[in-house]
DNA sequence: GGCTTTCGTTAGCGTAGGTAATGAGATAGT
DNA sequence: ACTATCTCATTACCTACGCTAACGAAAGCC
């Protein structure tokens, strides 16, 4: 980034407003009925990444520790996920997700799937395809 | 929208993890201390649109209507707006902002400049033009 | 071997939203 | 015209989800 515009600072307005309306909309009209929002993201990375320490992924979702912890034992009463010892450093955790996360990853990628048909259909070709572009920058912006 | 790819369920995944980090972090990185994310939100839509009724106002940020009472009395308890009596509806109130918040959103304006400054540092030109087109299409898509 | 640091966790709090119930005013039915 | 229903704003209460502060256990460092 080189300069500031007022349209940028315009863009940035409307793009604060869009993703606080958007968010609340996301939290409640979730696609799984019985996880938050904030649940469904750390089940997210646990896919991608495998497992991790409830300290990472607090970092990773920009996250307090406490909050990670209740969210963690949240996860495992459901059977979601399991927290084992680390083999060197016994103050860590390994929290890993289970087979059943993994089902229920699928189910949800299904379910999604059917919410967005229908919220496809209020929006462009063109505007799906700048949504599509502007998601990783999103991603980057919110690790800032 | 004619088709749903497997991109596609990629990118909403990522875009809805997005937006959910991304909306708590502004929403305690906020750049006006004393105002919540969604008491801005509504002084924007009242800039835009003039004055409204706490139903329209209820409507348009995807609240319930008690939620958005408690936000008009919030701003009103700091003077920001207005809650004048329906002409011809008495059940009604009409809600208008005061010049007072009309100064408060310029300097807000000021504010997110510096906030931005840094923000855009992390970002490429292209992620930004990116951002700008995606804006008002995030807009589109809080609003179903 | 004691001091500091780094984990995860517990306890308690705050904020921002939601639902249910209420009351005043408008509207429709007969 | 009077009652019944409906709508709008509001009040009261509740819940979800984040935070900070405080703590105990384990690791690292003189």
């Amino acid at each position: 980034m080189t300069k500031l515009s007022e349209d940028d600072l315009a863009a940035v307005s409307s793009l604060r407003a869009a993703v606080m309306r958007l968010s609340r909309r996301l939290r409640h009209q979730r696609v799984d009925e019985s996880l938050s929002p904030t649940e469904m993201s750390v089940l997210g990375t646990l896919a991608r990444c495998g497992s991790a320490t409830p300290g990472e992924l607090a970092r990773k979702e920009h996250v307090q520790p406490p909050s990670m912890t209740r969210i963690v034992a949240m996860l495992e009463g459901k059977g979601l996920v399991r927290r084992d010892p680390h083999p060197e450093d016994r103050r860590q955790v390994v929290v890993s997700q289970t087979e059943q996360a993994e089902a229920m990853l699928a189910e949800s990628r299904r379910k999604r799937n059917v919410w967005l048909a229908q919220l496809a259909e209020g929006l462009t070709d063109e505007e799906w395809a700048t949504l599509r572009e502007a998601a990783p920058v999103l991603e980057k912006l919110a690790h800032l």
